[in-house]
DNA sequence: CGACTGCTTGAGAGTACTCAAGTACTGTGG
DNA sequence: CCACAGTACTTGAGTACTCTCAAGCAGTCG
């Protein structure tokens, strides 16, 4: 039973903390998505940066044979949409009302100073990504249904700490991220409020009980 | 019963190909490792770049509870050890007797245009491991063992082009990387024969049916 | 030849999936 | 405010796939 080793899961990937008040909002311009709203689609080409300013958002790839699979969801402050190629090998969409920082990648050698920072920094988010990926891996295949959703909630309610926390995504995008069905995940929520780690009120507000969080942290 | 589906797991690591005589052996040193050597260990400092010249490494990961990951397998031409942080996160060992180029990251600014590439080429082979590593994860995620095993034979077989095919990796290795436990490997290798895909001679030496390949070069 | 390591195969168990209802929440129109 | 539809979530029963445990086989080294 273990449910909290896998906190480390999800690196920090918002280079200079969660904190979006940077310099770097005079490059770029900010855009607004509704829920469910697409911000970039798979294959199209890729010479933009992303940075979430408010909100959450989704980023999703499809096999030919329609398998999803969400590859992250990204939060204030997170940098999304880095890529090699020239193109998206995945789609990103808003989960709610979001506000998008968006930068011209080729046009950052312009911006001086600033631009070389905002460049390093692209880097940097790049090799956070890869980290998280490959955290995301371990998770993937070493680890059952229970812990794979009880780890997942643990860090979404991490900055909440110890208040109520909110889902902003859906059971399927759940399942989708932790390689889990639907179902599957249902079944684990209903399981981490049987085994009284978590209190859930409707079924996207949640909170860690006191009980749960000291014992995680004593693990840590 | 889709085997070649995932073929474009792999994406290519290697930068420029797999040739790896270009102009940058005159910056790090040559090792060489023998077979199960470590190159450098989890945890340990990493200011070191490597590139398989000879030979195939692999990079493990290890979780506290003694579960192991093999984050990937690495062949001449291939860039590995990359980090952002401090410390490898990952350690990695030769499979066989290996000749590895070893680069000092933080030295490359004294080498002029040669390290400027250098320095660029690994900030791509960053990009590559993540896009490889996102493959992965759909692989781990939405494949069931056989699909995974017999993708992963393929790939290897890729190079050879019809020809017999070394596997420098233990059936243990394979499952670790493909999240799957040694005797399931092992029931799929012989599915994957059984089924006529491919023949093998030993354990660790394998070819790819003619019509085999036919029907996968048609898929694609 | 025997010991060792790596690989294969079998039987049974367990976990997560599939299919199928049933329940809760949300928004719309009366 | 309530009825209704629609979507999202939960729960149940049965199945299938992969794992675990255990034994047997094959290649290698002394």
């Amino acid at each position: 039973m273990t449910f909290c080793t896998l906190t480390r899961d999800r690196a920090p990937t918002a280079i200079a903390g969660r904190t979006p008040q940077d310099p770097f909002d005079a490059i770029g311009a900010h855009l607004r998505f509704d829920a469910g709203e697409e911000i970039y689609a798979q294959d199209e080409d890729a010479d933009l940066l992303y940075r979430v300013l408010v909100g959450s958002v989704r980023r999703t790839r499809l096999l030919e044979d329609g398998r999803r699979q969400v590859g992250g969801f990204y939060f204030p402050g997170d940098f999304f949409g880095l890529e090699i190629g020239g193109q998206h090998r995945s789609s990103a969409e808003a989960l709610d009302t979001a506000q998008v920082l968006v930068i011209q990648r080729s046009a950052l050698k312009y911006h001086g100073e600033v631009g070389v920072r905002l460049e390093r920094m692209s880097w940097l988010a790049t090799g956070l990504e890869l980290q998280r990926a490959q955290d995301h891996m371990m998770l993937l295949t070493r680890k059952s249904a229970f812990e794979r959703v009880s780890g997942f909630l643990f860090e979404i309610a991490a900055p909440a700490n110890g208040a109520w926390a909110h889902l902003a995504m859906s059971r399927q995008d759940i399942a989708d991220y932790l390689g889990l069905t639907i179902e599957t995940v249902s079944r684990m929520v209903s399981q981490v409020q049987a085994e009284g780690l978590m209190v859930f009120d409707g079924a996207r507000r949640f909170r860690v009980m006191q009980h749960t969080r000291r014992a995680c942290l004593a693990a840590a």
